[in-house]
DNA sequence: CAGCCAGGTTATAAAGAGGTAACAAAAAAG
DNA sequence: CTTTTTTGTTACCTCTTTATAACCTGGCTG
C-alpha cells in the first residue's frame, strides 16, 4: 500500500515517513502542492497525507481538485486547529484532520480507521495458489490454470487454505487438527480421512501438487516445484 | 437519519442531541451501555455517537458489541485524550474519536465526513439491473426488458437488491441475513424460505438471471453472462 | 519371524444443509 | 372488523458432508 506525504517541512515529511514505513506502507513524498498533483497522477498512491500550508498551491486547493476526480482518501496533517479550518478542509471531502504535533501511534491508527472505513485496506485473501492449483476459498472451488476442477466441503477447503498458507513445510498434524477443527475439535483419525478424500479430489484434478506424509509427524504441500532452503 | 447518542451526563447528551437536531439529524439517547445496546437492537440507528465512560457497561465494550453485528458508523466522544484511548478505540472499529469539550460545527463536520466515507449518506438508488432482471425496490417491481413480470414483498425486494448490489459474487448466509432483516433479526431457516419464495418469483418471469447456491456458504445472483475476473 | 503400529482404504452410519410444502401468526388492506 | 397478504414456523425429504469403525498393507522391532 503506498501512501503519499505531502509537506513542505522536510524534517516534520521525514518523520511522517518513517512512521508510515515502520506499519508497513510504501511512502513517497512531495514538498509543495504542485509537486503533489504531479505525483499523485503519475504515481497513483494509495491515500495522501496532506499537510495545509504548502507554497505554490495550498493543502485545501490539492485537496479539492483531487477530490474532484478522485475518492482516495486524504488525511489532512495541519499546525492550524481553528474550528474553521478544520471544518472547511472537512467540507471539501478530506476524511480526517490531525493537528500538529501528532502522536505517531494515533497517525497510525486514525490512518487505519479511515483505511477500514474506505474499503481499501486489503480484504482478507480470499484466493491462494500453490504450484499449478488455485483455491478460491470463498466459493471453496479448486482451479488448474483457469479451469475449475472441482468442489471442496468445508472442512477440505480449511484444510487446503492451511497448506497454501505454509506450502512446502511439514506441518504436524496436532497443528493441521486445529486449524481446521479448533482446540479440542478433531483427532487423528478424522485428519486421517479428511487428508484422504483432499488427496482424492486434488489428484482428480490432475496436479502436480501433492499432499505428502511425513511419517509420525504430519503432512506437507509439495508443489513439485523444489523447496525453498 | 437517525443518531443514537450514548452518554450519562445528561447535559451533555442534551447539548449533542440539540446540534444533531439542528443539522437535521433524528435523535435518540441512551444513558448507559446497556441501554445503548437495547436502542440500538429496537431502533435501528444509522449512526452512533458514544462516550467512553457509561455506567453499566464501558463504552469501548459497546463498541465491540456492536461491531461484532454491525458496521454502522460509531464516533467516540470522551473526555479521555490519552493516545492509548484513542487508538484503542479506534482499534476496536470506531470511526472518529472527538475529545471533549467539542466544538459542535467540528462534530457535525467530523460525522458528515464519516457518514460520507461510510456510504450512508448517498440515498440507496432505486432502480438495479442485473443480467436482463431490472428491480425498481420502490415499487417492489420486477421487470424483463421493460415488461412488469411481477411484484415482490418488503423482504423479496430487499434481499434481491443485496443481490444485485453485489452481482455475480458469493454472499455468505450471514450477510445476507444483515441485510434483510437487521442483526439478530433473522436465522438460516428464515433466510432459505426466503430464497425460495424470491427465487419462485424471478423463475415464473422468465429471467436468465437466477439466484445461485454456493452450499455451506450462501448464495449468489448469477446473471447469465461471463463473471468478471 | 511374529506382532504391532502408522497410515491408507473402504464401508457405513450419523449429522447437517438445503429444497419444498403446508400451516399459523402477524401485518396490511379494505 | 373482516379479508387478504406477508412472514415466521415446522415438518418432511433428499443429498452432501462428516464421523466412526473395520480392514488392509508394509515397515520396524523384539
Amino acid at each position: 500500500m503506498k501512501a503519499l506525504i505531502v509537506d513542505d517541512d522536510l524534517a516534520l515529511a521525514d518523520i511522517v515517513s518513517f512512521t508510515l514505513r515502520r506499519a508497513g506502507y510504501e511512502v513517497i513524498v512531495a514538498n509543495d502542492g504542485a509537486m503533489a498533483l504531479e505525483r499523485w497522477q503519475t504515481e497513483a498512491p494509495h491515500f495522501l497525507i496532506l499537510d495545509l500550508n504548502l507554497p505554490r498551491l495550498s493543502g485545501l486547493e490539492v485537496c479539492r481538485r483531487i477530490r474532484a476526480e478522485s475518492d482516495i482518501p486524504i488525511i489532512i496533517l495541519s499546525v492550524r486547529d481553528e474550528d474553521d479550518d478544520v471544518v472547511r478542509a472537512l467540507q471539501l471531502g478530506a476524511d480526517d484532520y490531525i493537528v500538529k504535533p501528532f502522536s505517531p501511534r494515533q497517525l497510525v491508527a486514525r490512518l487505519e480507521a479511515v483505511l477500514r472505513r474506505s474499503g481499501s485496506d486489503r480484504p482478507v485473501p480470499d484466493r491462494f495458489t500453490a504450484g499449478d492449483l488455485t483455491l478460491d476459498s470463498l466459493r471453496a472451488e479448486i482451479y488448474v490454470g483457469e479451469n475449475p476442477v472441482g468442489h471442496l466441503t468445508h472442512l477440505e477447503n480449511q484444510l487446503l487454505q492451511t497448506f497454501m498458507l505454509n506450502p512446502n513445510q511439514v506441518l504436524p498434524a496436532e497443528a493441521l487438527i486445529d486449524h481446521v477443527w479448533g482446540p479440542a475439535g478433531g483427532d487423528r483419525a478424522m485428519l486421517k480421512q479428511l487428508v484422504y478424500r483432499l488427496r482424492a479430489k486434488i489428484e482428480a484434478a490432475g496436479t502436480q501438487t501433492r499432499v505428502e506424509t511425513v511419517a509420525g509427524v504430519g503432512y506437507s504441500l509439495a508443489t513439485g516445484r523444489r523447496e525453498p532452503a
